[in-house]
DNA sequence: AATGAATGAGATTTCATTCAT
DNA sequence: GATGAATGAAATCTCATTCAT
């Protein structure tokens, strides 16, 4: 299709629409849905405003493909913990040291905190984000402290709520990142604050003081 | 609801802000700052658009209002668990009762995520909530930790990062609720989550295990 | 009427009025007639703004009121010229000493820069300065130059253009001082204006040059 | 006036400030700034509301804009008038001759009585017009009357109050024109006021009668 | 396919006027 | 009579969306 005489650095068409959901990502993520301008993401993605129309029929359109793309790359390091798993403890140290990596280096933050931001306003996707990402990894830790219990390795307890325990440090490492850091917040080594949570956690679930 | 024979007016100049600060409270967490409209604000504080203008000069200050206005009664539980402190194992158990308690019936989840929302806009509003609400608690609650460390009832590890280790579920908690229930979510009972997360947390910071 | 216990001070009633239009007047002239606030003009005549409604209808009727109220004092003045009138040279002369005093010290040229500005939209009020003041005026002033003429006091021309030269540096002083001092241009001396005026056009209008 | 078979949008980014400037002189002139409605000027000019914006950030730019537009064009006039000048006597019937046309046929008038009426609410426009174009014509016209002062051609004498007693006539007549022939006032015709007026001067203003 | 000028509906804000007190 | 809180009809301004080019 590239005719050889075109100049080499001719964007290609196909890679517009990911261009665009790159350039709304940001701005979605520094004003939120309604605060955006598409003339600000139009101008970040480097196309005109009008451009933006023949992929995407209406903002919101936009605002969901990027919430959705970022739900996409997160389910695959779910899919890996899920099926490693010989005992619990090695499950949730996998978690410490990957997950928090990942939380730490994407952008998945700024999209929680969009989702957060806008559930009241689009349901259907926190709907998505619960159904396809969230409620996902809580039920594959669920599971993972259920069996666990039932193996003897872990204490009694609600599974599901154990899981939160696990979780919710880094989820607030990323938004405070996110909301208080910029104002002059003292940010955390969300990494180093995985691991000794992680530990902590495992300490009081464990049945028996084998580190 | 208005009786045919009721006065269109009332004056109430005493009583407007407050009501009109606390269907402002509805309405922002509802739809957020840009989404939500002067007239639902205006209408379910069951007054006039223009008499909002007597009180506030923009649509802004009515936000700060909100926010600002959620931070005063969350700092008095702050200040009671700061007192008392015999241990920390009852410190935590305070906490995890009491605190839970109240973030589980105040508004303040819902001023919560309306901070997380618009801090990219409304920087100071996020700066005020870090400087008076949060990051005191996570000081004082760091404090605690630390003297529990230096009297031998807790193991060492940063204080801070602890302190997030058992501040996080309950951040969860009340996101959780603002986000995901409203779209079918299985809510969590915040306060058993609580209690269950501090139980296991404790049991992972002390350094004896006399539970 | 008055008590003898009521506070010595107290306004009367009857002088409402004139105090609403006398604080009118300022804050027509200052902010012109829909810039001005209803709210500045009962602050500064120390009423509520409900209580401008006991005395006036609208906003419209204030304005009304301001500028007929201006056309009066006025008039006198204009009777004492036409019934003097020995020779031009002396009511010329008069001219320049009493008129531009009157016009230099009362608030006529605010009111004449209102009535300029608003023409487009009180055309009745223009009609009004201009049937009972302007016009009479002019008219008194054209009389005077044809018996003038009639008289071989002055020469051939028309009157009317004449009595225009005759007025319109004065006219011109003082929107002057109302639309270019406040912001910085060198003020004229209006009497002093006058008169050379005067005496150099009655130089140029006389027949035979006897100063 | 719209055909109906003519397309929704014209492309005219060159002419449409112009075209909207255009409209807001009339709108301006016939209302004044704070009566004049966005809706109107849009309409007069041609363009929705909103294509407004794209050219003027706010209603007092377009303002602005209207008012030192109309400075420029007289600018020229002016500078003929100081490089020609033989003697005083024929730069004044220069001036009675081709100023009075200009003013005559320009919107100048109309726009010198948006300044005298906006004068209090737009200081900078009436400092603009002051610096720019009256005092520099006042200036002009002052030095031509002090150099024919020199050269023994005129009487002495403040030439500032001269300068004044010349113009004078001409501003009033376009005045009257604006503000009192719309409602029924008879009018001048202005360049032959400007001639009788000025020979009128002349004959007061020069020390030999050698008309 | 791409542009960006133009649209128009909708939002915030103002303020003359009303009316319970 | 007097007050001033409250109203509600505009007015300015914004911006997602359209469409001639």
């Amino acid at each position: 299709m590239l005719q050889p005489g075109q100049p080499k650095f001719r964007r290609r068409k196909a890679d517009r629409p990911d261009e665009i959901v790159a350039a709304a990502l940001e701005v979605f993520s520094e004003r939120g849905f309604a605060a955006a301008r598409l003339d600000d993401i139009a101008a970040r993605a480097g196309v005109s405003k009008g451009a933006i129309y023949l992929y995407f029929a209406t903002k919101e359109d936009i605002f969901r493909a990027v919430v959705e793309q970022a739900v996409a790359p997160n389910l695959e390091g779910l899919q890996a913990m899920a099926t490693l798993a010989p005992s619990f403890t090695e499950l949730a140290r996998f978690f410490a040291a990957n997950v928090s990596r990942t939380l730490a280096d994407s952008p998945v933050g700024g999209v929680a905190r969009m989702v957060i931001a806008e559930a009241g306003n689009f349901p259907e996707l926190a709907r998505i984000w619960h159904d396809r990402l969230v409620a996902p990894a809580l039920a594959a830790m669920t599971a993972a402290i259920a069996a666990g219990q039932a193996r003897g390795e872990l204490r009694p307890g609600d599974p599901r709520q154990y899981a939160v325990s696990m979780i919710a440090p880094l989820l607030l490492g990323v938004l405070w990142r996110e909301t208080f850091v910029p104002v002059g917040a003292e940010p955390f080594d969300i990494p180093a604050l995985a691991e000794q949570h992680i530990e902590t956690l495992l300490r009081g679930m464990r049945l028996e003081q084998t580190a």
